[in-house]
DNA sequence: CATGAATGAGCATTCATTCAT
DNA sequence: GATGAATGAATGCTCATTCAT
């Protein structure tokens, strides 16, 4: 993770067709994908509404009509781009857990937030486009804020909310309002991310440290020595 | 504060008007604040790429061709829209003592978070529509960029760095690199904020008590007492 | 005539308010005069579909709704620019002894031709842009062809036929059809104006040169020696 | 050329391809062609700013859109109408002539002028309606201009001076300054072809008597026994 | 499967004209 | 008289979508 060298472009297909496939069978064709990685890229440069198909056909090196013999409609390909990704963005909370077995497997805490930022931090690394585009479109697309409710404020908080009352009983984790704290952990998780990857992306960062400081934070807080709480 | 009722309609044409006047002298005239109200409400609604003008002049109540009396263009209404409230966002950072939050300093960091975020939340929230067009447009319009990167990452990333050091020389903040500081804190009060008014604007919020919390976390973090360092 | 140089600007305006009043008593107010000059430049400039009227108003220094207390329509402008000008181009046709020039039998064709010369030279001079708003107007204005038709072919071809006929009779001009004459003489004459005003304005011209020129091709032809038929 | 039916129609499609086609090989679409023939005809009888893309349409049978499929703006279109057209009218004067050789390949000045004469006024039956848009635009467009200056007045002037002093030299043309006896000669076949084409379309021509008619006006004048210099 | 010509509704913008002040 | 705010029809142009080849 400490690498910062830009092997994003490189597997960056295969990334694509694994994250959008339905299936892993049904394989996509060279012009499906094509059409996937142009749209993927003009949806995030322009926004949805200001993309043009022939653009993206263009990019795709296809002919306009070939884009709705795979997408019925424009907005079809925004959510075939989208919507696996929101999956797999949530995936790792929702695919553990299985028939009811509250399934931590990290002995601290630190170490479970730590990971999470890892993954996380890699994962929104290798699909930071279509990441954008989702956050850029989730205001006007219902069918993805539907989506999202459902999976994320449904599945993602009931899972969090496990884990953190989990890691609470075992006094990790202070006694306060379990939502506040969910909130407070991930605006501090997000705001890494949105400040390594889109305000200063360009910056020399060290991954490490900077999640070392982070969790740090988290935990025992930004006050000095004057500020401290006795305990 | 903790009143949540919405009030937000009620003066908000005044705000409207005073907050993007050019002066306090040149009032607008009615059609003016009634292209800017719709302006300001389809934009949000819509996205600017999919806001069309004869949409907002049907809700302005005024013909098409009095949207261009008054803006060149539909990129002239949005900027005219975003461009006054970026500068009263960042004012407090900007202004010496603008409302006494920020030049005289605070007995405490506490104090001065706290009301810090008082004070941007109300304005959020009077704001709101404003500023969520301005965080749609931000990506797409260079006009926009521009300027916020000359404000924000300017002016006011330097007036907060002077700040943060300010207490952390008196002891009040921890001795770790300022700009992870300022992320961390940033991402913790506007965390706040998305959840406050957008995320979950329904649920009944009891704003001081978040902010306490917050404020706790914050200065403090959310190790419980197994986990709590030693000093 | 000798002199070319550029006396247009001064007395233009006493010329325009003398063409275009619809008489002498009913004097202009300066904004109407203001209105007419500006017409004519932007008609001239931009051709009539093309002229904004709020440009002819700005550029006449009155507000848009002002030109419309003078002229009802646009069209009406251009027509009260041009219908009184084509009224003086022709007048020495119509009008009986007008500055001498027609009804007073020269003593030459020669002397005749000369003088017309001269003075159309001058009088396209003085209204250059009328004329050219005029010829550019002429295919697309019917209320314009009718009257040219009226009067040019009308009037003014009944009364040349009748001077070529004249010099005929006097053994002056070759007996050949009348009015392949008169297009041959025409044709000449606006070829001369042409090249003069409009092709090639900058060029430094001996106007007495090329008119004594251009009356010897006219009589005599551009045949050298080789070529001169034997009488 | 001495029948006058109007056989302009007949041929006239294979024409206009002919004469705007880039290369015979690029054929034109039927669509394209009858864009073409809609624009020639609504921009000659309205004038480029007066004509509308859909009135165009609808009168070349197709969709508004599919005219800006084959020409990017509507100054394109009209362009693509124009330019070409310029090119064949003043073709006979480039072609000719290569390689610094001088190729006049008639017997006399009065043979070359009739054969000119003849055919030009073939091409300017044929090509009536764009060089009256040509005519008419021209003062507008910057771009027509620029290619008139340049083909014209650069390579055509070029190539008549040397024409006229060939012809001079031989002693068939009078001894006067080149550029005089040009703009004469023009003025006459020109103001031919416009009483012919122009204003006097309907009337029972014999082409072949008024073109011998008006070479002998150029050559030997106008004047009567009268006025006959003696030699 | 793939193409790209064709469509036509929709859009931002212009502009002659009106009319209350 | 003079103004200029307001209008709304008209315009050039774009673009998602269809369909014959």
């Amino acid at each position: 993770m400490e690498k910062n060298n830009a092997d994003e472009q490189q597997g960056q297909e295969e990334w694509i067709s694994e994250l959008l496939a339905i299936s892993e069978e049904e394989k996509m064709t060279p012009k499906q994908l094509a059409i996937l990685q142009a749209g993927i890229e003009i949806f995030s440069e322009k926004g949805y509404a200001a993309a043009a198909t022939s653009e993206i056909a263009q990019r795709a090196g296809v002919a306009e009509g070939t884009i709705f013999r795979y997408y019925k409609t424009k907005k079809d390909l925004l959510l075939s781009i989208v919507s696996p990704a929101m999956t797999k963005m949530i995936a790792p909370f929702v695919l553990r857990n299985f028939d009811g077995v509250l399934d931590v497997p990290f002995d601290s805490y630190e170490a479970f937030m730590r990971a999470f930022m890892v993954n996380r931090l890699e994962f929104a690394r290798k699909n930071f486009k279509i990441l954008r585009i989702f956050v850029q479109e989730i205001p006007f697309q219902p069918a993805l804020r539907e989506q999202f409710i459902e999976n994320v404020i449904g599945k993602v908080l009931e899972r969090v909310t496990a884990i953190t009352e989990h890691f609470k009983a075992k006094g990790e984790v202070i006694d306060a309002p379990t939502p506040s704290i969910i909130r407070f952990t991930i605006s501090s998780v997000i705001g890494y991310l949105l400040a390594r990857l889109l305000l200063l992306p360009d910056k020399d960062w060290d991954d490490a440290a900077e999640i070392n400081l982070t969790l740090d934070f988290m935990l025992h807080g930004i006050a000095g020595p004057a500020l401290r709480r006795e305990e």
